[in-house]
DNA sequence: CCTGTACATTAACCCGCTATTAACCTTGCT
DNA sequence: AGCAAGGTTAATAGCGGGTTAATGTACAGG
């Protein structure tokens, strides 16, 4: 789940952003000043900070500076009613991600900071398939915890595999996929597809990677 | 320098903002429909796109819906002249990182093109990781203390792993990052990771620039 | 202006891994 | 029984990657 920090004066405005991200899962902290949203940022740990630039003492721009100085590179919304494009250019010089002018559409906020914080906690590119999991961003993969060792064309198939299951995936667009016009005219996929499935079976109890006679092959929990 | 796609099937604009972009010193190619913009996309490694999304045959928003299928998780801006909230909303759950609504301030665009890419490769001056420290300002590198003694492009090769770290990073993009387009085809980057890795290796115990086979290099602590 | 240094780029070579082969085996179907 | 589709195994060739040394080039200091 996601957990957020909102560093906002307006009480109303910061309620009501906190209930809204409530009805989303999302957990919110809040600080109504600059300060107490400095401490909280160093305590802390936030997948995205929406950050309100008119605050008491402490403006929001000197927050996400002396933040950046510090060496926290936490996702910076900022949210405020200056509009001018000279505003926003300093906003973004002091280190801000995304910008945004009240008043704004409650689901915009929302999506932006999922947008911020999804690009960060890697959600991005993580296929999760019948207790396997592949990491297109860590270039690894695992079945049931225990991590498989693969050559970069069983990485492949798997990756193909695994974005179409539970359908199975015909042989021919696995050899598009992997060799394109150039293909290999020997039994070559056959050898690559027995490798997957050993490292796949010794992972797991129950075979995973199925053949589907005369078309290609598929992966699929079958109980 | 950054190298950014720029897809968009008004001639007029896309020089225009070609155009702004070299005056930043910025690196730009151009597709002006979807399917090239796809191709493109998939044959090269940008640091961010950015993508109309009034396109002839293939929407913008297709074309960003299956490079997201594809597993390539390139930062993405929208850009366009529907600006209902709707359209925002679709935009982000189609992948968008930023949605920037038509006509724009030029300069608007250039930073959070730039926050974008920025943020894939961090927003801080001093990385921390696994025990290695990289001081941007003073440029200075150290591990577990032990100054190290790196040449420019050492630097900025260590720069990106570390940006990505624990992630791999793609020869490709360290190609890309280090020469742009004039690259030197031979085995020049082979050399600098060696020169690298034996003076990482010189300060710690265990090594921690690890060869991920037919990707890249990662820098990850491994226990 | 000359020289030395630091760095980038090449080329040449080696090693180990991976892909590709080909051959053989198993299964199921007719 | 025979055949076709798929599975298994082992051998080889080729490539990706590691290592080293030589060459080229920019630049600083004398």
């Amino acid at each position: 789940m996601l957990n957020l920090l909102l560093v906002e004066d307006d009480i109303d405005l910061a309620t009501a952003v906190i209930d809204y991200l409530e009805l989303e899962d999302i957990q919110c902290d809040h600080a109504a000043n600059g300060q107490t949203g400095l401490n909280l940022i160093e305590q802390n740990s936030y997948q995205a900070i929406i950050l309100d630039l008119n605050l008491p003492q402490i403006s929001g721009l000197t927050v996400c500076e002396s933040m950046r100085n510090k060496g926290i590179d936490t996702p910076v919304l900022m949210l405020t009613a200056m509009d001018s494009l000279q505003d926003k250019l300093t906003g973004f010089a002091k280190g801000a991600d995304d910008y945004l002018v009240k008043p704004f559409a409650m689901q915009e906020l929302i999506v932006r900071v999922q947008a911020l914080s999804r690009r960060r906690s890697g959600q991005v590119n993580l296929l999760k398939v019948a207790g396997i999991e592949l990491d297109l961003e860590k270039r690894k993969a695992a079945a049931n915890g225990r991590p498989l060792k693969l050559s970069p064309t069983a990485f492949k198939i798997l990756e193909l595999l695994l974005r179409n299951s539970p359908n199975p995936v015909s042989r021919k667009a696995i050899i598009q996929a992997l060799w394109g016009d150039q293909q290999p005219e020997s039994n070559s996929l056959k050898v690559h597809i027995f490798n997957l499935r050993k490292q796949l079976d010794t992972a797991t109890d129950k075979p995973l990677l199925h053949t589907v006679s005369g078309f290609g092959f598929a992966i699929e929990r079958i109980d």
